[in-house]
DNA sequence: CTGTTAGCGCCTTCAC
DNA sequence: GTGAAGGCGCTAACAG
């Protein structure tokens, strides 16, 4: 067999019509004749003809791409956000092109030109922690390429993106402490630049005072979200001269580091000191002593929306009133309980 | 600013030279002169001219993409794998085109599809754990599309792979165990039908033959890597007239569940039980009672590698005596210990 | 209903 | 040293 692909022309010559005719057969045009159209796509089938997406791309100017660029594959939170993204993403014929930025902000400005370079029709981010600057996000913009951020959002204006709206889920797991009699609850937060970890310590703070605590700021600490970073915030914690009965993590990996830096201490976790935290992984199933309860923030669902929004805003032709609005999708989170007390 | 991307013409205009020697100058082409090359260089630059890597794989006929097709991101296995893939690829500046088969023979199917008709320079496989025909492998080899295979590996002659060799792993495994006195040494398998599994089997009978232990066939129960298959396997084995002092199980995902099973059996994990695993997941660290030791099967390095090998593959004139050889490595799997007994 | 024509951006002979 | 011309595969006016 030939190493050479069929092409449009090659059937064209062989049914003795124009390229255009085959070309229009194939997309099904009203136009052509149902002879034709037939013999066209039967022998398109015969020879295994598919259109070269490259010379597609190139020649609509899109190559039905969507880039994807977040922190990492390994945590299952985003893996499940990539889930969700594939599946409304093959649905559209689009292909997707999954990047991590390993929460180094040099690497995710180098992803974003790459995309850009590879002309991808649009992007779905999820930024980096350890972003500040965000240059090449603008430079996104200027360039006109779509974007839908995700779960980890910048601070920037008139951006499309959807998040989980934490206050909800920390008021609940407050709620769930007071009842369970544990009213000294600290957290363990995240960097303090990071979006996420001031949208927690809002959140937090406003579902103690809706439960009639104090807010002692000596109870909330930070790590660097690494397990030495984690081992210090919890040492710092434990060290309290009024300890606290409750830790709240910013997010399961913390609470497990957390947890076994508490066990380590001869602290009994769960009765000395209970422990709730976000995103609900499935893998702290497997823990003895895992979180009482997790914030569940529907990556899944997040991927998918993200994806039909951007999806939207590539469909849309792009003859529209500019910026007319940008889509904010916030979901409510909603805790999940773990043990059955 | 226009919307309009700066192209090679444009830059051509502005400096009043062909297409031709733009292009010349920007690939630093011997035949230009100096002058013309900085000019180019330096409008190029001012512009923000970026070529269109569309017009590009359209022209060359490569599209600098190679397609991943692996069972589930959410293992902390592949994701170790991907790093490594992209690691070597972005050196090379190759896209990589990440593709879950969410261990579905059809999907599986279906992306061999999708990424034949994107046109993806090469491929690097590892098979779900469903899939039994191996058709649309052998396309692949028909259209004269390079790949390589890693862990899991289909059994077809002359294909290039790179897995790891389990042997050296499980004798470690069963030598530790021995050493521990624990000489009743169970095993949870995979599906039968799995190459992964046979390979393990054939490596328990082995190893368990060079410590001078009579292999006993209902010591062997497999599992279809669920969650309910691990237990219903884990209750087999705790229901044995001789019940087994260890088990090796398939993965540390079968260990967790089994241990989980186990504990709910009341059965003394690490006491009454050992556990030894494949993998070495860094997430068996967080439990109380991990497997006492893991197969490291090196995720990174069988990334790096299968990608090395596939981009040798491609960059290497196609005009060389056809399958001379084809690629094989198998990487020496090793006993990692978690406890410090 | 179908064919002709033109061109997307780039590379690559071939000419000068 | 540089320019002109052709063509990759496909789509989309514009003519019939």
């Amino acid at each position: 067999m030939s190493n050479n692909l069929p092409t449009l022309k090659e059937i064209a010559r062989q049914l003795n019509i124009s390229v255009s005719t085959a070309s229009r057969a194939l997309h099904d045009h009203y136009s052509i004749g149902l002879r034709t159209k037939m013999q066209v796509h039967k022998l398109a089938h015969e020879l295994n003809y598919e259109p070269n997406q490259a010379a597609i791309s190139f020649k609509q100017k899109k190559t039905f791409v969507i880039g994807v660029i977040l922190p990492s594959l390994s945590q299952g939170f985003f893996s499940s956000v990539v889930n969700g993204i594939e599946d409304v993403a093959y649905n559209k014929k689009y292909t997707v092109l999954i990047c991590q930025s390993r929460d180094s902000e040099e690497r995710e400005k180098h992803l974003v030109e790459a995309m850009k370079s590879n002309r991808v029709d649009g992007l779905l981010i999820s930024i980096s922690k350890n972003t500040t600057n965000y240059d090449h996000f603008e430079l996104l913009k200027k360039y006109k390429i779509p974007v839908v951020y995700f779960d980890r959002v910048p601070k920037m204006p008139d951006i499309h993106f959807i998040a989980t709206s934490l206050g909800p889920g920390m008021k609940e797991a407050i709620g769930l402490l007071v009842k369970r009699k544990r009213r000294l609850i600290a957290m363990i937060n995240g960097p303090e630049k990071l979006p996420a970890s001031q949208e927690r310590l809002e959140a937090f703070i406003h579902g103690l005072r809706e439960n009639n605590i104090d807010y002692d700021p000596s109870f909330v600490v930070t790590s660097d979200l690494s397990q030495e970073g984690t081992y210090q915030a919890t040492q710092q914690l434990l060290n309290l001269e009024q300890r606290p009965t409750a830790i709240i993590a910013f997010n399961d990996y913390v609470a497990m580091d957390s947890i076994k830096y508490a066990k380590r201490s001869k602290v009994k976790v769960n009765k000395e000191i209970s422990f709730v935290s976000f995103a609900n992984e499935p893998i702290c199933n497997y823990l003895d002593n895992p979180p009482i309860a997790s914030v569940e923030q529907f990556p899944y669902q997040q991927g998918e929306k993200a994806t039909e929004i951007l999806l939207q805003l590539l469909e849309r032709n792009s003859g529209e009133p500019e910026g007319a609005g940008v889509h904010t999708i916030l979901l409510q989170s909603r805790l999940v309980i773990h043990d059955r007390e």
